[in-house]
DNA sequence: CATCAATAGTTGTATATGCAACTATATTTG
DNA sequence: CAAATATAGTTGCATATACAACTATTGATG
């Protein structure tokens, strides 16, 4: 395997960095303007909202919107402080709780949704076919896949 | 103009998140590993040496790394002390500094590079076909060139 | 089953980074 | 050309987040 990115493929990385770099700034700073919660936020709400019973693991949801168990204690505090969700304890393991997404945290997602949807039309979607995008979905899907069975 | 994505490209933008988040989580921590400079400065100090004379303006660097005015003066402070950028005022305009690439600066990337350039080809590259490669540069380029000519 | 190892979550501490306010210089305008 | 405005960069302060050390609990092993 060669171990080093042909041009082509280093300039999609660059770009992929910078991209992302901007585009989640526009759309942070879109939500914040827009009286609404930040966009971070608005990721761990949105996880709460597909999980079974509106809950999950604090480990489960550090690991799906990748942040270390520390940081994510520390927004959890933040977002239950807000009365966004609450701590569950677990009878079935005493160690750990659940995260639950309560009444007014869905009342917050259904506030940011319109502005959030709006930035990632106007900022990304746009941009893409539906070709395009089935491309970029299917390989960011492979690139994901990989490393959770490396790790 | 809908204001919503659709289906298709919502997941694109989530998978877009997520996928970022964990490759640079890797490839910083393959670089840190390897006693090897950050990535975040691995992007600053590649920024001089392609520019003219490797050196920038501060604020042509925040503006191409994506950083704000402060994050880059500490940026910069940091990278100064460690040797690998110097200041140097500018006498057209006494208000401002370039950022000027020093040897130790080149040194720090080309040690770096080995390893940065394995952990972009095996975490990124490798999931990308020349054809993707393409598709993915073009839409993430449109994406960029939409946000200079709007801000 | 007693001990040892692993896991869930929290906290202390260090670093990173943004905003707003500030200094110094440059540019515009009446 | 003097005053007002804009720009380059820095600094004080607040927030975010990582790592390592810690507590509590669970699971594995001799």
């Amino acid at each position: 395997m060669n171990p080093k990115p042909d041009e082509l493929h280093l300039n999609a990385w660059r770009l992929f960095i910078t991209a992302h770099a901007t585009l989640i700034d526009t759309i942070d700073r879109e939500l914040i303007a827009a009286d609404c919660i930040p966009l971070h936020w608005y990721d761990v709400l949105v996880e709460l909202v597909e999980a079974p019973a509106h809950r999950l693991r604090l480990y489960e949801l550090a690991d799906k919107v990748v942040l270390s168990r520390s940081g994510l204690t520390r927004l959890v505090d933040k977002l239950e402080n807000a009365g966004l969700l609450k701590r569950e304890p677990n009878p079935e393991d005493r160690r750990g709780y659940y995260a639950v997404l309560t009444e007014a945290g869905y009342a917050a997602l259904r506030k940011a949704w319109p502005i959030y949807a709006a930035g990632i039309q106007n900022s990304f979607a746009v941009h893409l076919s539906d070709d395009e995008a089935e491309v970029f979905s299917r390989v960011l899907r492979k690139i994901l896949k990989s490393r959770q069975t490396e790790e």
